[in-house]
DNA sequence: TGGCTGACAAACT
DNA sequence: AAGTTTGCCAGCC
């Protein structure tokens, strides 16, 4: 079952790095586009995020991940996505979706 | 074997 | 609007 869990991984590396620049997904997204739950998207993450954009990757609210948000904040000003005032993505205008990427 | 934890999400109060 | 509770899948003690 090794195999099946690395495919997995393979999957959601490719769903985030198929997200284009100035564009974000969320975990649940990713994991109604793989299967699994969000969880498991965050856990492939934490433990295989690494060589992908990441800070694409953000939560449903639109909230960077707890970790290196100050860095993905850097990110986010030079591929020039939208932010909200707060510190967190515009949901209305960066999200993009993995099934939908004409959009 | 059972229970807790974790880069989440949706619903409820 | 913000905080709390439950459900989700997989891994670790």
């Amino acid at each position: 079952m090794d195999r099946v869990r690395a495919e997995y991984v393979e999957q959601v590396l490719s769903c985030v790095e198929a997200v284009p620049p100035g564009r974000v997904t969320t975990y649940g997204t990713i994991a109604a586009h793989v299967g699994g739950g969000p969880r498991q998207v965050g856990w492939v993450m934490s433990h295989h995020g690494g060589p992908v954009p990441w800070w694409r990757v953000v939560r449903a609210d639109g909230s960077p991940p707890p970790c290196h948000e100050g860095t993905a904040d850097g990110h986010y000003a030079e591929e020039g996505t939208p932010r909200n005032g707060h510190g967190r993505v515009r949901m209305r205008e960066a999200f993009w979706d993995p099934a939908v990427p004409e959009e």
